[in-house]
DNA sequence: TACCAGGTCCTCG
DNA sequence: CGAGGACATGGT
């Protein structure tokens, strides 16, 4: 089967499986605490929530997002969540706010280079993120398509896990996100759910250690899923 | 108790 | 380049 075909059908799969993801989470007044807003694109509305999606991706480096959302939530209540108050802080003092996320001391210095990224006024594109200190390919991706709606494809280390596993073979960050931005329509709705879906599959059931073949919605298109049932078969 | 989590940087060969 | 280590907290 054509790549473009598969692609929309572990697409179409995880869609159905597990319905729409409402990716990026952001704090509500409402609630006052973080929302997913399902089947509503229309986010962020404005340069603070594009803000505090920005640092959600740069606190959520290699770190499960509960341990984000404490961070974030006590930058909320010290009315921390825009570019001006982060600068003034030191890096000691925004590395205690934000510890729970751990690394803090790094992710403290990074969230300084960003915003001092924002500060020199350069364009938002790929290029000048890749040149902060702190952000690699996946922040950078992140940033772009959740915080300021332009079409890229994050690879994470579950969408790396996954379409190994599903057969697609093994490549780098540039060869997995291209075999997505050339087989699938330029649209960052679609781009956006993807990659939160696969999210989805990788916590639920495409898990580093002990994946749950048997229930995965994907299993019946996975070469990693039959070829551990032919290996019991053997066995039995 | 280990291992894992929505990575990135630095160093070394 | 690519492998390997450092960075750190909280959940299972």
């Amino acid at each position: 089967m054509k790549v473009d075909r598969r692609l929309q059908n572990v697409y179409q799969s995880l869609l159905n499986h597990f319905g729409p993801q409402g990716w990026w989470p952001l704090y509500s007044k409402e609630t006052g605490s973080i929302e997913y807003h399902k089947n509503d694109y229309s986010f962020p509305k404005n340069e603070k929530q594009s803000f505090e999606i920005s640092v959600g991706a740069i606190l959520t480096q290699n770190t499960s997002w509960k341990n984000v959302e404490k961070a974030l939530h006590h930058l909320h209540q010290r009315q921390l969540l825009t570019p001006e108050p982060i600068r003034n802080l030191s890096i000691h003092a925004l590395a205690l706010i934000i510890k729970s996320s751990g690394y803090h001391t790094q992710k403290a210095k990074k969230l300084h280079a960003f915003v001092d990224f924002l500060q020199s006024g350069k364009t938002m594109i790929r290029e000048h993120l890749l040149d902060v200190w702190g952000i690699g390919q996946e922040t950078a991706d992140s940033i772009l398509l959740y915080a300021y709606r332009q079409p890229t494809f994050v690879i994470d280390a579950y969408t790396q896990r996954i379409f190994e596993r599903l057969g697609f073979g093994k490549k780098d960050y540039g060869q997995r996100q291209q075999s997505f931005l050339q087989h699938l329509p330029n649209e960052v709705a679609l781009f956006q759910e993807y990659h939160a879906l696969l999210v989805a599959l990788g916590k639920d059931f495409c898990k580093k250690n002990k994946p749950l073949c048997e229930k995965c919605p994907l299993r019946k298109e996975c070469n990693y899923f039959l070829q551990r049932t032919s290996a019991a078969d053997c066995e039995s």
